[in-house]
DNA sequence: CGTTATGTTGAGCTCCCTCAAGGTTGGTGG
DNA sequence: CCACCAACCTTGAGGGAGCTCAACATAACG
């Protein structure tokens, strides 16, 4: 059925296999307050099936019949869109922790690829399955409504992002922003992260072309704001990162980014 | 608490009244089979409360405490998120039908604003009077889900949209999804479907600016694809249309433009 | 150790933004 | 009813950011 490795359940293999199935635990713990036993019950549903996969593996084809979602345990993926010329265009990144695609959970067919941009170990949870743990646990309900609606924040950050700035405003926001959602997951701290894809996704990401986003990354580094070394990005400059894209991390609503209340007005 | 007038419970008035209430029962009834009760029950909850608001008006600022959701009944609205410089940036487009902002029903204050591009009727759903509805309808919680999911889709195609292509293929792209969207509730036809908002707004929500927007429609015009007066759009060359933005609407899920209809279940 | 994907750098060009200046429309108040 | 104002629409000229094409360097990978 699967193209890719599937190791078989409860799997505790990979580096770190139980710490890893704590993150989407964590993330979701970012939103409502999770009570232990539905910590443990989300947690152990993570270890029904788990799949590993290889760099630029597709794990969902848009198009394809679809009855669970993926949880990123490791590695990064993301969603993307068949475009008419060239090659797809990516519409999310999915960092660990993170539930790959939601629409599953009510749609049939995938409406996006989804592909792994690094190495990658993913948990599959059955559509039943879920309705399963909601029923037995109705905060997961919430926190899942809380997931989805997160990821529309993220979506509409994205586009803001393309709509407006220059190539560096929107590499310095996507740098921003994928700190602070692994920061969410205690996989970032201030001084930088694993970033383990190809600068070429990480241009596609905000609509940049390989020679251009180079181009960019180069500057950032000669200016000495970040150094990207064997999949590792260092931020050696936080508030000049941030001065450049005017980030604001309100819109991803962890709960340590939601501390006061803005009032900017409208036009 | 509002700045903007608001009507009476029940309110019938405006052009269509009744016929507008209906608008969300199509769309929703085009993700999931709605029973006639289920039906009644979701029309007669958008009579709860109704405002009427002019253009141009913020219905939502961003990092304002909601406890309710928005639905669209008659004319356009927007979200937009504050940008650094200049005006803020067009997320999303609310048609009628729509229901503005989901994320009102888990999040505790806006992250985006909502602001209404044209005059535009909306009714007020609380959150608490949704748990209700849903409650005795649960397949209007299945249908709330589905709702996310074809904002969220309609978001990735947005950030497709912005990634890639001309001026001209972003414009012509945007405009066969919303003769798509309004199909789907009956507000346009193959000839064109009414176009309330102004160009400038039309363009922002493609990262054009007004001059550039200009220039674009009126090459449409003079290849008579497509002509625009007094608020109408009208399609003249609907092939072209789409073969200038490569479209396609799968990503809409509407039932007409999805293969087979589904019984999934919700979480 | 070849092969392939990715990173790096350069030159030229194009599309779109910027700035600028009318023209048109709709609404408001005298 | 008309003058006025504020949006919006329209059109032009010029410049620059980022795309395209092309070449090579380097790293990953069997």
């Amino acid at each position: 059925m699967f193209d890719f490795d599937l190791n078989g359940a409860g799997d505790d293999s990979g580096v770190n296999g139980r710490q890893a199935k704590q993150l989407p635990v964590r993330k979701l713990g970012q939103f409502v307050a999770l009570p232990a036993a539905s910590q443990q019950a989300l947690e152990q549903s993570l270890s029904a099936r788990i799949v590993t996969v290889g760099r630029s593996v597709p794990i969902i084809a848009a198009g394809d019949a679809v009855n669970h979602v993926f949880v990123m345990l490791e590695g990064w993926a993301c969603s993307a869109r068949p475009a008419m010329e060239g090659r797809p265009l990516i519409v999310a990144l999915h960092l660990p922790g993170d539930i790959c695609d939601l629409s599953a959970l009510v749609r049939p067919q995938a409406d996006c690829s989804v592909i792994a941009l690094s190495p990658a170990r993913v948990a599959l949870l059955e559509r039943a399955f879920v309705s399963t743990l909601v029923e037995a646990h109705p905060v997961c309900g919430h926190a899942l409504w809380w997931e989805a609606m997160s990821a529309a924040s993220i979506r509409g950050q994205w586009i803001a992002r393309l709509s407006l700035g220059s190539a560096r405003a929107r590499m310095t926001d996507l740098l921003c922003e994928l700190a602070a959602r692994l920061r969410a997951v205690g996989l970032a701290d201030d001084t930088g992260f694993d970033l383990p894809i190809s600068q070429l996704d990480l241009g596609r990401s905000c609509g940049l072309t390989p020679e251009h986003t180079n181009r960019v990354l180069r500057k950032l580094r000669d200016r000495r704001i970040i150094s990207w070394e064997k999949g590792h990005l260092a931020i050696l400059d936080r508030d000049a990162l941030r001065a450049e894209s005017g980030f604001d991390p309100g819109y991803l609503n962890f709960r340590e980014s939601r501390a006061a209340p803005d009032r900017s007005s409208a036009p």
